[in-house]
Parts: structure tokens; sequence; C-alpha cells
DNA sequence: ACAAGAACATACCTTTTGGTAAGCTCCTTT
DNA sequence: AAAGGAGCTTACCAAAAGGTATGTTCTTGT
């Protein structure tokens, strides 16, 4: 692989293996914002309040971590438009975009899911109480 | 969509809204040691002490956990062969693989990535250090 | 009989994460 | 001049995640 790279791709052994720079980036996008963020963002920039409202739940203070990280990471630009007052947006870069590519499947395959596991959860849940009231077996 | 289901699947726009199951079953894949468990067992199924030795710096009370969870889920499938002594395995179940089949993906990007992300942090924390100069403190 | 390994569970404690609330600056509107 | 919104940051605190160490049961090996 003659790159003009420092050395070889990682590879995904290198991730089980142990503690490595692709774990640190997959907590990033992994965190408990970070997707949402990213999806977010994947339909256009936008600004530091309409993403504070448009993902319920989210803090202020969470929010800007979150796309501090982001941003370090190269995901997403912080764009400050030279308006008076100035407006700052968020969006992806080509790097972040590559990455929503990937990612867009396993978001929607969440949406689509979601409903037929948490049914599951239930059912899991009187298994386990049988198993647990019968004590003794297993 | 004429299926026997509850009700409408979910759709991006409820993840992104507020707290739902969404999120939760997204919490538990996008885990500190969720995405690293499944992808383990993407190449097939492995006993409890294989996943310990083989995710690097996983504790065994987090493999547990996870593994739990993931079973809860539906995704991960808990298989106690009738020998003795009994091996207790772990493989994927069908939802499980289709996860996977999306994740992938993902997890490949991250391998291919990590290397030129890795190098952004060192400009980019130049850059934070040279703007954090010149404004005197902090 | 004894040590040892597989497959966990549990108690205890530390670290990390995240929420609340407040404050701050710059600018616009009234 | 006062009020208010945008876009943050910081301090403080509570909760959750996670690590260590130990206990347990079953079974094989010696």
């Amino acid at each position: 692989m003659p790159q003009g790279s420092t050395g070889p791709a990682a590879t995904i052994s290198d991730l089980l293996a142990g503690d490595c720079p692709g774990r640190t980036l997959l907590s990033h996008i992994a965190s408990r914002w970070g997707v949402l963020v990213l999806t977010a963002l994947h339909q256009g920039p936008l600004r530091f309040h309409q993403l504070r409202d448009g993902i319920g739940g989210i803090s202020e203070k969470m929010l800007s971590q979150t796309l501090r990280v982001l941003c370090r990471d190269g995901l997403i630009r912080r764009e400050v438009e030279p308006t008076t007052p100035p407006r700052v947006s968020y969006g992806l870069t080509p790097l972040g975009e590559e990455l929503m590519s990937e990612l867009q499947g396993f978001i929607a395959w969440i949406a689509l899911r979601t409903e037929e596991i948490t049914a599951a959860w239930d059912r899991h849940d009187s298994t386990t109480r049988a198993r647990l009231q019968g004590s003794v077996d297993l």
C-alpha cells in the first residue's frame, strides 16, 4: 500500500487488540451525543441553537463539547459568517460526509428495528422471570 | 406498511427529537464495548474467555454485562453446548448479522481513516495553542 | 484430594460523564 | 438605556460507568 503516509493503515484487529487511536476515535463518534450531532448535520449546516433545539435533551455544555471534539477530528467544520452579528454554523466536512455515508444505514436500521427489539425486551423479561422463579433449574 | 406491528416504524427524526427506545438501543450498541463485542463476533461464535482475551482491555465484568444487554436486545445469542463441561459460546443472531452488515463499513472506515485523523489532532493542537497564547492567559 | 480453568456474580471504590445554573460578550430591538 | 438572543464557558455536583478483587460452581487433570 504505497501511499505517502507514515505507516500502514490500521486494521480492525488493531481496534480489537487494545487501546489505540482508533478506539479513541470510535469513542468520539459513538459517544452519547456524537452520532446524534453528526446525524443532525447530515441534512445540512445548522447553527448552534438549531442543533440545541433539534437534538432533544442535549445541554449547551454537551453540545459545545461534542462539537469541539468532532471539529478536532476534522469531521465537523465550524464556520463563522462575517456578518454582524457573526453567525456561527456547523456542517460536515468531506471526511464527515464520508463517515455519514457509512453511518446512515446503521441509523436507518435502528429506526427500522427498534420496535421489534423493544418487543423482545418484554419477552426476555418474562423468560428471565420464569427462570428465576423456578430457581433450581438451568 | 401492513405488518402485524403495534404501530408505524420509528423515524430518524424520532431519534433526534427526544428520548425514545431507539436512543436506548443506540446507547447499547454504541457503548464503550458494544461495537467491539459485536465486531469480534462477526467472524463467528466465540466463547467467553476467547472474547475476554480477544478484546484488549475489557474486564470480565464489562464483558458479561455487555453480553447480557446485547442478548436482551436479540443481537447476540448465548448458546450452551450440552457437553461436559458445558461450553458457553456467543454468536450473532440473524438480527445481529443484519446490524453488522450495516456497521462493518463504519468499522472499516475507522480503521482506514484513523491515521489521517490523528495527524489532524496535532495540527489542531498547535493552532489552538497559538490562539490561546495570543490571548495572554487561560 | 488438590489445583486449576471456565464462566460467571458481587461488593467496593474510583473515574468519568453529564446536568444545572450562572456568567460573559457582542449585538439588536424597543 | 434596558431587555434579550446568540454562542458560548465555567464551577459545582450527582449519577453512571467501569475497574479490581474476590467468591462461586462445576468439572477436568494429576
